[in-house]
DNA sequence: GAGGTGACCGTACGGTGTAAGGTCGTGCTC
DNA sequence: GAGCACGACCTTACACCGTACGGTCACCTC
C-alpha cells in the first residue's frame, strides 16, 4: 500500500492508530530524534496541527509508540516452565528492541498498561515456578536490566549500512591510534573480525548464564 | 581593571573544559534535553554563538561530557583479582551513571578515548586472570549490558523529589486500576513498600550472580 | 434551512542548532 | 608610537521544532 498524498479525492482517513504506526515507522527509519509532528503529518498527508485532533501531545504519541512496541513482544506463557518462559520473553524483547532501538530508553521511562501486563505475567510465571516474591523481583530486575542493556549496546554497534560489523570495526581502528589499546586490538582481531562472528551470540551466553544462576538461587536457598 | 560599563564582576574566561563541566552540571540538573547552547552560554556568562569558538558543534560537547563522566569511573585495577576488579568497576560505573543518568544512552553510542581505555584495562585484567579472549568478550558484554541496563531502570524509577520510592509507588498504584495486575500489586505491597527496601539492593544480587556464573564458566570449560 | 460535529488547516510564538560575518581589546612587530 | 594580527566574543539570520488559539468546511440530523 503506497502512502503519501494520492489524488485530491481520496485519502484514507487518519486515525490515532494509523498515526502511531506511522510514527513507529518513521522512528525505525530515522531514529527517534527525526520524528517530528510536521514530518509525521506529512507522512499521513495532513498538516501538523491536525495531529492534535487525534492526540493530545507529542508525549502521548511516544506513549502510544511504546505501547505498540511492547505489544510486539511475546508474553511469558504461564503454562510453560519458568526457565523456558523467561528465555522466550527475553529473546523476544531483544528481537523487538533490535527492530525499534529508539524504544529502549523510552520504555523504561514510561510504564504503560502493556508494559505492566508484560511484567505482571512474568511475575505470575515465576511465582508458579516456586519463586518467592523477593526472588522474583530480583530475577525480573536482573533479566530486564540485561536485556535492555544488551539492546542498548547492540543498537549502538559500529555497523555500516550493510550491517557488516567487520568493515565498520576496521574503519574505526584505522581512524584511531590503536597502540594505546592493545587488548581491544586483540579482541577485535582475534574475535570480532573472525568470520562468522555476530554480536548476537553474546546474548546467548549471557542469558544462559543468568538463567542458570537463577536456577541455582531458586533451588539452593529460599531468599 | 577594565573599568567602564558592563559588569563590575570580571568574568572568568571560558575554556573548553569549563564549558564541558557546566554542560554536565546543567544536564545533571535538568536532564539532557534541557541542555541547549543558549542555556549553556547563559550559564557561562557569554552568548550562544561564542561557544563555537571553543567547540566545533554541540555534538562535540556531548562527546566531551561522556569523556568527563567516564573519567569519573574507576578503572579496573589490573593488579587485583579479576573478580574484585570487575565488581569494583561495575559498582563504580553504576554509581557514576546514577549521578549522570543522561549519560547512559550517550556513552554506548560514542566511543571516546576514555571509554576505550576503560574497556581495554578491563580486558587486560580478565586476560591476566586466565580468561580467553572470547570469554573475556562474553564477560565484558554481559557485565556492561547489565550495568547499563540497571542504570537505565534505576534512572527511571518512580521517585518523587525526596527520593522516596514508596510514596511514588503508592501514588502510581492509586492512579491505575491495579486489579488487572495482581502480581505487580503483590510485589509492590510485599516487597517494594516494605521498610528498608531500596532498588540498589537488586544490583548486589545481580552482579554477584553474574560474577559467580563467570567464575564457573572460567573454571569449568575453556570456551 | 438550522445547528452540530468530526476532521482538518493557518497563523503565530518562543524555543532549537548553527552558518556567516562583525567587533574590540590585547600584545607583538617595526 | 603606528600598524596590525589575533583571540574571544557578539549580532543577525535561517530553518526547524512543539503547540496555543482560532478558523473552515463537508456532512448528518432534525
Amino acid at each position: 500500500m503506497a502512502s503519501a498524498v494520492t489524488n485530491e479525492t481520496t485519502r484514507t482517513p487518519v486515525t490515532r492508530d494509523r498515526a502511531l504506526r506511522a510514527a513507529v515507522a518513521l522512528a525505525d527509519a530515522g531514529g527517534i530524534e527525526s520524528l517530528s509532528m510536521r514530518k509525521l503529518a506529512r507522512e499521513l498527508g495532513i498538516e501538523a496541527m491536525s495531529l492534535y485532533y487525534h492526540v493530545k501531545s507529542k508525549d502521548e504519541i511516544l506513549d502510544g509508540m511504546v505501547e505498540l512496541v511492547v505489544g510486539e513482544m511475546v508474553l511469558a506463557r504461564s503454562d510453560a516452565e519458568w526457565k523456558t518462559a523467561l528465555r522466550e520473553r527475553a529473546e523476544s524483547a531483544r528481537t523487538v528492541l533490535a527492530r525499534h532501538p529508539w524504544a529502549i530508553s523510552l520504555m523504561d521511562a514510561r510504564n504503560t498498561p502493556a508494559s505492566m501486563r508484560f511484567h505482571d505475567e512474568m511475575i505470575g510465571c515465576l511465582v508458579a515456578g516456586g519463586f518467592s516474591i523477593p526472588l522474583a523481583a530480583h530475577a525480573l530486575s536482573l533479566v530486564d536490566s540485561y536485556v535492555h542493556g544488551f539492546a542498548l549496546q547492540e543498537a549502538s554497534l559500529p555497523l555500516d549500512e550493510s550491517g557488516d560489523i567487520a568493515a565498520a570495526t576496521e574503519s574505526i581502528m584505522e581512524k584511531r591510534d590503536m597502540t594505546a589499546f592493545p587488548y581491544l586490538t586483540r579482541m577485535a582481531v582475534e574475535h570480532i573480525l573472525q568470520p562468522g562472528y555476530a554480536y548476537g551470540h553474546e546474548f546467548e551466553f549471557g542469558i544462559r548464564l543468568i538463567l542458570d544462576g537463577l536456577e541455582t538461587a531458586l533451588t539452593s536457598v529460599d531468599l
